[in-house]
DNA sequence: GCATCAATTTATGTATGCATTAAAAAATTC
DNA sequence: GAATTTTTTAATGCATACATAAATTGATGC
């Protein structure tokens, strides 16, 4: 029911990004536009169109006369993307408490929360992610500002393309369920500055466990 | 010294990014890519590259078959952007000051502070901008994280454009230098609190200055 | 054998042409 | 005269061709 039939350069922009977190455009990799067009099947100019897009979203990187470089990302990489995120997603937060949402507008969050700990409790860690993201993305909302929705997507993406590696080295992320429901609670009461400082702190918490777990196991890049 | 002849294309991001700022191309306005074409003199191959480029910045939008359309401004849309700058500028005031510089690293930093005097001083609003927008810069970029970097350019960049309407309307910023001395007082010694605070602080007396002055001005958009 | 220069290859940047399809204009019906 | 259909127009999306310049190979001189 939403678009039909897109274009070849919005499907190029759709399966470069499938194949770059799926890994099949390996992190490092450099790939001519020709060879891109023949695997997609187009030519090169919706590919061209395409890394465009996707280098502004910085997945890749266009450099002339040797192909198209699927970005690496190293720990300090990410270390900075998360600062991003902890920074715009507590402001996120602290507006949602401050919109005054009534129980209703909150429902997604709840159930992103209680899936989250349905996932846990049946050790499915890949249904964990996916609903840690959805509570994340469903809050960002909720703080209505929609270029930080824009700026946290394109991060997500980024930190989406090291989980495949990591969740599964991480301890189990118990803590993390209670930090959403505290910071749900918050934006019920609407109390901002609990919302704000609690999210944030998870946040960076998320962030030392990570960027140290790529350390510790020598993932300069990935 | 830096490049020699720049493409067609880059030319192209660069001339449409001039005229988007002088208001040549006016906010709200929809041009045909064979327009923007003619306009640069050269052919639509490098004008939807730079289209797509600038699309990705949030200067314009595509709209097939209505022509690229220049993104207007509301207020409300400054105040997400003033929002997302808050956050990361501060962000970045912080770990300015928790980076240990030497005098001599934040010299730059000091000399946008003695030009914003001098121009406030010689009543030069022009000139005070250009500083200020110096020292926002360089704040940034001794915060240590590319990303911040090019988010805030991204936003700084959206600012500008109300400037040339703004800046003569609202009062006189001598509290605007005030501020910055403070924060780079904070910096040197260390303070990375102090500097966080006091930064947000500015940002967000500012954004409530502009926004306030866009809403009673009845400037919808620009 | 090494270095420099010439020749060749080849990836990119840009122009051009065309098919598609959305919008506008004209024509037809009620 | 209004509304609907048909026709026409024209902007876009894409493929293709080609010129340019970088990189590689090969050749030449020392």
């Amino acid at each position: 029911m939403s678009a039909r039939a897109l274009s070849s350069s919005q499907r190029a922009v759709q399966e470069l990004r499938t194949r770059i977190f799926s890994g099949e455009l390996a992190a490092g990799s450099d790939h001519l536009e020709s060879e891109l067009a023949d695997l997609l099947g187009m030519s090169r100019t919706p590919i061209r169109e395409a890394v465009l897009t996707l280098e502004s979203q910085g997945l890749l990187e266009m450099r002339p006369r040797k192909g198209v470089r699927i970005l690496p990302l190293s720990p300090e990489d990410m270390a900075e993307i998360y600062d991003v995120l902890t920074e715009l997603e507590s402001h996120a937060a602290e507006h949602a408490a401050f919109a005054g949402y009534e129980e209703d507008d909150l429902k997604a969050l709840a159930k992103a929360i209680d899936e989250m700990d349905a996932a846990l409790t049946a050790s499915d860690l890949d249904a964990w992610a996916d609903a840690d993201e959805c509570f994340h993305r469903e809050l960002v909302r909720l703080g209505g500002n929609r270029r930080i929705e824009t700026i946290v997507a394109m991060m997500s993406d980024q930190v989406r393309r090291a989980r495949t590696t990591t969740l599964f080295m991480r301890p189990l992320p118990t803590k993390s369920n209670e930090d959403h429901r505290k910071v749900f609670q918050a934006i019920c009461d609407g109390d901002g500055e609990t919302a704000r400082s609690v999210h944030k702190q998870h946040r960076q918490e998320a962030k030392a466990i990570l960027v140290d777990l790529l350390r510790r196991h020598r993932l300069r890049y990935l």
